[in-house]
DNA sequence: TTACAAAGTATACAATATACACTAACTATA
DNA sequence: TATAGTTAGTGTATATTGTATACTTTGTAA
């Protein structure tokens, strides 16, 4: 961190980061613990989402962008604002104002923060720790855990909009490699819409869409007939935008 | 406003206020003008959002309330959260360096701009004008017009979020007295999609949504066959909210 | 009484969504 | 090399929804 930077005391970002295993929707958390420097006695041990203040003289999306590309390396990648959390209680409780005591950053304890989400091919990421632990959690599992301030809320909405853009925008490849079976696909529109979706139904419709492109080579290292694998051409899908009214699958 | 009470300096909030006059979309604009003192020549003379800077002890989403409830005069209206504007350069015009100076609050050059939009049925709101003029303006017109700082870029957003949510959530009724026609509800739709829809088509759909009520009233006072009136009835809407899959129009 | 203006109405066809069960291809192991 | 295990891959019939299209009715006002 560049300390000639004054970062704003009053508003920062928050980075819902999802990933997918081919089974179920993951999100980035990072652990959060302090011992008391006395006793030893663990007195913070808990998760936040990637986030931090942001620099005076940086743009908010870019805010959103140096979080993202430092804690996965990743540029590039999708990135969407999503809604901004201004509850005065925000950092009402105990563990949060005594989190803020001790990083001791001169942040206020009225922050507004912003929220993103983004969307990462998880197979090819390796987090990166720097000096607090961080992991992938499932979204179900992390819906659950007690997280930091308001980062429960926060999650809660970025899976919200997530569940709805997926109906309308092809974001939903952001989560795949870029060869990727129907299977995969179908298993990721599972996973985000808790929806169990019928295969012929769905793969007949996906078929049809001319920016899901057939490659030639097939699925390998499985112990099974190996699938056909499929690229998501954005060229194509630009190019036939107006052709299409219903939903995405 | 309250002294004792200080304003977040790098904290505002924008509301895009939205009517319909039964033909096109109306957005509410605040006029901003400055003289120089000493010559009277006009050196700033545009018009903005109704928007402020919000107090540092309260919510975001109450900071919204307040300044809708300032210009209208109305409580419990329609009012959602749809981005938070942050690039750097927000307030880099000549203009809007200027009118930072001479309202000479303290606010800082560096704000970042949390916008809200709001539904009314405009058939019942007197603007409050406060010391500054305040009136409504089609949409359209208004996407022309030199906005303060960047307002043009918000209204736009506002927009393309108010057609992307009437497709799927019943918000336009919001926007009509409670007692309406179906011409005037599709009139509604055109006006906001900018498509032009079939009549019988629309009807047909439109009387077949159980939440859409006929009443035994006709409209009066026009001078040709009267017609139906409608209303919409948000409990029955929550009771069939799982029969629906399609678009609302 | 007549002209005007908007309200109100039905049917045929096309496209899309849904329900449903078996065979094919490949791997691993006996 | 035969067999079991696992996932890939496929078609048809029906229901629902979307779309295209023009005339009659009902009231007001001149």
């Amino acid at each position: 961190m560049d300390s000639s930077r004054k970062f704003l005391a009053n508003v920062s970002v928050d980075c819902v980061i999802f990933g997918f295993d081919f089974e179920k929707l993951k999100v980035v958390l990072v652990e959060r613990a302090y011992q008391d420097p006395l006793t030893g006695e663990t007195l913070i041990l808990d998760y936040t989402l990637a986030g931090y203040h942001i620099y005076e003289d940086e743009d908010l999306d870019r805010a959103a962008y140096r979080i993202l590309k430092d804690r996965t390396g990743l540029e590039n990648i999708y990135l969407e604002q999503f809604a901004t959390f201004g509850k005065t209680d925000r950092i009402a409780k105990e563990k949060d104002r005594l989190w803020l005591k001790v990083i001791d950053k001169g942040f206020a304890d009225r922050v507004l923060s912003v929220g993103y989400f983004s969307l990462i091919d998880s197979t090819k990421v390796n987090l990166c720790s720097h000096d607090s632990k961080i992991d992938w959690f499932p979204v179900e599992k992390a819906l659950t855990m007690d997280l930091a301030f308001d980062h429960n809320e926060i999650l809660q909405k970025a899976l919200e909009t997530l569940r709805n853009k997926v109906r309308t925008e092809p974001i939903a490849f952001e989560l795949l490699p870029e060869r990727f079976t129907l299977t995969q696909l179908q298993k990721l529109y599972q996973a985000i819409t808790g929806n169990i979706i019928d295969k012929r139904n769905f793969r007949k419709k996906k078929l049809q869409m001319p920016f899901i492109v057939p490659l030639k080579e097939k699925q390998d290292g499985v112990s099974h007939r190996p699938a056909g694998l499929f690229h998501f051409s954005r060229a194509i899908f630009d190019e036939t935008r107006n052709e299409r009214f219903g939903n995405l699958f």
